[in-house]
DNA sequence: TGTACTGTGTACTATACAGTACACATGTTA
DNA sequence: TAACATGTGTACTGTATAGTACACAGTACA
């Protein structure tokens, strides 16, 4: 799924029951010109920068790391966390890297649970 | 600690011992101009591009990650793995963001030993 | 003492990024 | 049917990124 296709279906089923939906609408509310927002759901251009895609995830309420994925960036907050340590989070990542999901969740919750 | 000194100081280093580590020599073997690598040495411009950092790091045997995290850069390998899922390891980091070298280094190790 | 190598100052450049501004045709509604 | 709202095409812009090219003064050494 490409990221411009994706906003575009969220906001056209939004749009079904709330006028306020409008593509210049959202433009406006996440301040940007409506011709940018049109050219970005068409795909014409890059996906916006990471701060309009955060204002965009909490319009159409979607989750923004989603949202940063689908435009090929990761969040500058994740990046700082890992920049912090880098050594430490470059090998848990590449570590976790073949894992499924199950098995990622399960380090999730027990670092969430246990005492560390 | 800054990228420029940092590199410099590690350069220097081995030019003692190694004439092989001017600054002209190590430039040429990374592929850049020995007046950019001057600039970047002492913070004049930027730290270069992620592939030149790499190139670098190879260089000077210093960890590409370290390296690209004094730039102020995530490794794009990295970048990669999130992407591909961003929920489960936006909540992963986020979840060690506050803890001790320690407890992410016995995540790693558990995970490298056990059944996962 | 001249050749070769060292690091550096200045000027320039090509490409990407992140949009704006305005005009236009079409559609809706009061 | 006038006023307003909708999405979109075209043209343009400022700033950052990631360097190159060339000249120059100082140092080493043969």
């Amino acid at each position: 799924m490409l990221f411009g296709n994706y906003i575009r279906e969220r906001r056209e089923k939004r749009k079904k029951s709330d006028p306020r939906y409008s593509l210049r609408q959202v433009a406006s509310r996440i301040g940007v010109e409506p011709a940018y927002l049109s050219k970005v759901e068409r795909g014409d251009v890059a996906p916006p920068s990471e701060a309009k895609i955060i204002a965009l995830a909490t319009e159409l309420d979607e989750d923004p790391d989603v949202l940063l994925a689908l435009a090929g960036k990761v969040s500058s907050e994740l990046q700082d966390v890992i920049r912090q340590r880098p050594e430490l989070f470059a090998q848990l990542i590449r570590e976790l890297k073949e894992l499924p999901d199950h098995a990622i969740l399960r380090v999730v919750r027990e670092i969430r649970d246990g005492d560390w």
